[in-house]
DNA sequence: GAGTTTGCCTATAACTATTAGGCAGGAGCA
DNA sequence: TGCTCCTGCCTAATAGTTATAGGCAAACTC
């Protein structure tokens, strides 16, 4: 008898892949061992239980997440690396809904402090360097940003702008564009 | 033997507050029938099936919440009207968590057609009436503050600005600021 | 090569969703 | 008042998912 060679590496990784396939609220254990033709306790001893398959790809799908942007944005500035970082996270979602989904589930504080999310918000951070705003008004910006571009990507893979002109990326670009004058109209120099 | 009286519309009201006890993904037919003290079989009378109860909520939230937004735009225009339009939409959030979530449900475009979606969307319109906005930047507005609100009341439900300074409250204003400043630059006259 | 550990197994129990079919009490009619 | 019918909740049964306990054999250790 073959061993398969679980290891909560390859779960997670094989838990984000059936995400993106049936949706990240139908990542089930069940599922999961049906895909490595195993039966459903074997699982146990790698995963604590499904939550904890749930986090651990909640937490790959952050780190994914957050190397694209990181490269996205890599030697760009101003309204060029605003653009990158916007299509970075709009991509991932439509590339990986599942694993975007996950990215979004509720971690604990002591989990979320630990997790890539961190350099997320760094890296909103480190856009906005290219505006000149003074605290508060760079939080209000990270929030915004994150508002906006979490918000867009959601409706979008939802599919509400699917039944109607003009198309869905035609919006994005005036968004990123409307966005980008704004910081700049908000900036303190 | 007492006849608890269940019909469609109560099993809906009684879902909507359930979820927004222990959310929306909780809501169960299980716990439904716990709630009425009845038996789980005895629900299929009056619901097809569980997806059938989570539409069910989600179109009484849609309706909920449209009534709700309605109500708080009468009668105002410009940045009056737009605060009015986002803050109906995040205090419905914040005091019915569970409902809200419902209300973003993904529904078949014939039921979407139907549901007070449709007036949720027309609102978004007649604020932008107060900004004069050609097409297609109406639509990309529309868009724009569907994006934002949502977003933003939903990380804020996740728990995203929990443990940060300054308050949710003050972000909010500044964004509420910033998108009426940006409609009225955006502007055609 | 014997002993130990690891890794997947069977067995079992609880909860949820769903369907089929039964029975009793209230509504309508005589 | 009594009969009938039908509605509304019931019991019974099946299937899928989560989770725990304990077994057994393959794979490392020395």
């Amino acid at each position: 008898m073959e061993r398969p060679g679980l290891t909560p590496e390859r779960l997670t990784r094989a838990g984000a892949e059936l995400a993106d396939e049936v949706g990240f609220d139908e990542v089930t254990i069940s599922a999961l061992a049906r895909r490595f033709d195993v039966k459903v306790p074997s699982l146990y001893s790698h995963l604590k239980n499904s939550q904890d398959l749930r986090i651990r790809i909640a937490l790959f799908a952050l780190e994914e997440l957050a190397d694209r942007v990181a490269d996205a944005v890599a030697g760009r500035a101003g309204r060029d690396a605003l653009a990158a970082f916007a299509d970075a996270y709009r991509e991932y979602a439509r590339e990986h809904p599942g694993r975007y989904a996950a990215a979004r589930l509720r971690l604990g504080p002591e989990t979320a402090a630990a997790s890539a999310g961190v350099r997320h918000a760094q890296m909103a951070r480190a856009i906005l360097r290219g505006y000149d705003l003074d605290e508060p008004a760079a939080t209000h910006a990270v929030r915004m940003l994150g508002s906006v571009f979490h918000g867009y990507v959601s409706l979008e893979l939802a599919g509400g702008f699917e039944h109607s002109a003009p198309a869905a990326q035609e919006s994005w670009d005036w968004i990123v564009d409307s966005l980008d004058s704004l910081l700049r109209n908000r900036s303190t120099t």
